[in-house]
This record gives structure tokens, C-alpha cells and sequence, in this order.
DNA sequence: GTCTATACCTAGATAGAC
DNA sequence: GTCTATCTAGGTATAGAC
């Protein structure tokens, strides 16, 4: 469902004003659905986070659900999150890694995924098929992009398309909730290039391509 | 208390008693904080799921946040998650893998799992610490394998003992929340064992070792 | 569009009869 | 130990003045 459109959003005035408002909700939600979770969190937090009342906010977003389901799909284009097709220039490591390093330096962006993705499980919750969904498309994504690769020769033989996009997702989400816990006992970076370096192999030039090349490249 | 005679059921009628009420609170909150998540949940759910009053439950655990926590350790004494020491007749796979196919055929530990450890991310949280101290003693206790199996040059080259073992459990843990979504879709054992092939080497015959293979000294 | 006021509900926790 | 009744607090959402 859309978030809702004022019917005579003609001019300027009024609906620059409604888009800025519901901006700063949507940030202010951000902000508090990520420290507490979605249940959590009360309409009340998230308007005084706002600068305005509880039913100002039901205004914009007529109910708690509209106003997850926002928040959702505007971190998908806050990060590119399902949004961004893969660019054909930039190889699948250097995607993840900038991905994952851009996640790290943006406060709340992965309390919020973590917290809401292991809400999600639960019955009833309003965020439970975003990331059903989310799952799928990025499988499919991810195994068609390791596909092509093994097409190529770039995937460690023995190594199957589908099994690796699940799991480079779910180290990926895995390594997110410890790095939370402990961020300094943990790399995540480091945790998901170690595994694209144990899946991908090297591009290998043909001119220089050797039968006793060790597959694995020590990337600086 | 007094050494005076109470009614015949003072031996050992109240203790076994209350003993059992315990176990079926307990069994009662972990169905229902698996379906909900623990705020999602309300002591008068696991109350009528008991099948007594809310009041009585909180006769045994007195408040929401100390029946979590027993709910979090009665868990651990199930499923061994944290009380097992690893058992040097097994082997790191096996073990991994037949916890894995454990926790997926009894209902409702997963799912009780995921969504705490989703929630604990949040602040203040009474499950918080619960996870912290988990992570970090599981990783410590799987890098102290990887690096056992390092030293028999069962680990591929390249791979980092602390590393694999925050990645094992990253992944176990995505790869969950990924089965919980799609059960159909996600082969969580399969997972698991694709990621150990990579990284283990399979354990060679020391008669059969090739020249390409360096094995390092032998330790027992 | 924004607010106060409030309806209506549910929560966790307590008091005290039995 | 168990319950009913209740306290206190907070939640979502609605009504309606301005």
C-alpha cells in the first residue's frame, strides 16, 4: 500500500511542508524503532523525537504498522538496500565490502535491520513479508550473480551458487548482531571478505594463467 | 523456617509441586516468548499457557525480566548450548551438524532464539547480556577447535582460527532466521556443512600425505 | 494541520482474602 | 500457594475544537 498522497498537493506550500514533515518522522522512527525495536517503541517516542504530538504523527501515518513498513523502505533507499541493481563495474566483493563498511559508519542502520529482522519471525508482525521478501530477492540476486561467476571459472570448484548466496546473507546478518554486541571484538569486513576470498577465486589473466597457481590470492 | 510439623504434604509434596510448576511456566514462556518475542508477549499469555493465574506465575518468578532470563537458561540446559564441553570423540562437523539438525526438529527453539537475539540488540534489553557473554564465550571456544585443527593441518592455509569462528556462528545464526522465513527454501544443515567443507581439510592419511600438502608437525 | 482531551485497552506488579 | 480485585502506568487510536 502507498503511503498516502494529498489529494490537492497542486503548488508548493503545503506539500513541501507534509514531505518535510514526514522526513522528520521518518527519521525520528528510525532512530527509536533502532534502540528499541519495533514493539518496543511507542508512537508517543517517535513524535517527541519528531517535535510534534502523538496525533500529528497518526496524521501522516495512520497507524504503528504504515509507519514500520516506511521506515523499511526507506532504509532501503537511505542504503540501496534492494534498490540498487549491481553495477556490472564493480565486482561482487567490493560491492559487499562497501555495502558492509558503508552499514557500519551509519549510525543506526544495523541496530534497526537486526532488531527488526528478528522481530520479523515472530506471528503477526507487520515487517514479517518485507523481509521474507527481502530474503528472496536478495538469493536470487546474490546466486545469480555467483552463477555468472562460475561461468567464468571465478567460483572454488565444488562450490554451489545457490548454498553460498544464502550463506553469504547469513553470515553477512550474523555477523551484524555480534558486531553490535561486541564491536570491538569483532570484524565484519574482515568476517565477509574471509568468506568471498574462501568462495570467489582470482581473476585470472589468461597469459599468465599457470596449473600450479594457488587459488588463494592474500588480498592486502 | 520452623521445624514444627505441617500437614503431611510438607516433605516432599510442596517441593516436587512446585518444582513441576515451575517446568511448565517455564514451557509455557518459551512457546509463547517464541511466538511473540519477549515484549510481544505478556505474563498473561504464559499464565493461561500454564494454565494458572498471572498472579501465580509472578508467585515463582517475580518479575517479566527474571522469567526471561530463566527461560534463556532452561534453553541452554536443553538444547547444551553453552554447557556442553565439545567432545574430543566428535568431530567439529558432527557436532555442528547434528546440533543444527536438532535445533530444527524441536519446535520452537529457533524461533525462540532469533527473536531474542534480535531484541537483545536493543537498549536495555534483559536478555542483552545473556547474548554478549554467549557470543564471546562460543567464539572463543570454536577458535580454540579451528586452531587445534590448525595445528594438525586440518585448517585450509589462509584461514584465520578467530575469524572462521566468529563466521560459523554468524552464518548458523543467518542462516536460521533465513529457514524461519522459508523453511522450504533454505537447507540449513546444507549451509553449514558447505561452509565447513571450505574451510576444513579433510583429515589425511599420513601414509597417503602428497608432496603438495606441507604437513606441520604432527602434535598427537 | 495541529493540538487537547479522551476513549479504550492492555500491560506489569501489588494487596490481601482464602 | 492460589486466587480476585486493584493499582499504576502506558499503549494505540479517535473526536473534535481551533
Amino acid at each position: 500500500m502507498s503511503t498516502k498522497e494529498g489529494p490537492q498537493t497542486s503548488r508548493r506550500g503545503p506539500y513541501a511542508k507534509s514531505a518535510e514533515r514526514r522526513r522528520a518522522i521518518l527519521t525520528a522512527a528510525h532512530a527509536v524503532f533502532a534502540a528499541h525495536g519495533y514493539r518496543g517503541s511507542s508512537l508517543q517516542d517517535v513524535a517527541n523525537h519528531a517535535g510534534m504530538s502523538q496525533t500529528s504523527l497518526l496524521h501522516y501515518f495512520p497507524s504503528k504498522s504504515d509507519l514500520l513498513l516506511a521506515v523499511l523502505n526507506w532504509r532501503d533507499s537511505i542504503t540501496g538496500d534492494g534498490t540498487a541493481p549491481p553495477d556490472p563495474e564493480e565486482s561482487l566483493s567490493d560491492a559487499v565490502l562497501r555495502q558492509a563498511r558503508f552499514n557500519e559508519d551509519v549510525p543506526g542502520v544495523l541496530e534497526l535491520y537486526t532488531v527488526l529482522c528478528g522481530e520479523a519471525v515472530t506471528e503477526g508482525h507487520p515487517g514479517r513479508d518485507y523481509f521474507t521478501q527481502r530474503f528472496e530477492r536478495l538469493r536470487r540476486s546474490y546466486a545469480r550473480q555467483l552463477a555468472q561467476l562460475a561461468g567464468e571459472g571465478r567460483l572454488r570448484p565444488g562450490v554451489d551458487p545457490d548454498t553460498a548466496a544464502a550463506s553469504l546473507i547469513a553470515l553477512w546478518d550474523g555477523i551484524q548482531t555480534q558486531w553490535l554486541l561486541a564491536p570491538g571484538s569483532v570484524d565484519m569486513a574482515g568476517c565477509l571478505r574471509a568468506y568471498l576470498d574462501l568462495v570467489l577465486l582470482p581473476e585470472e589473466d589468461p597469459e599468465r594463467a599457470s596449473a600450479g597457481a594457488l587459488p588463494l590470492a592474500p588480498l592486502g
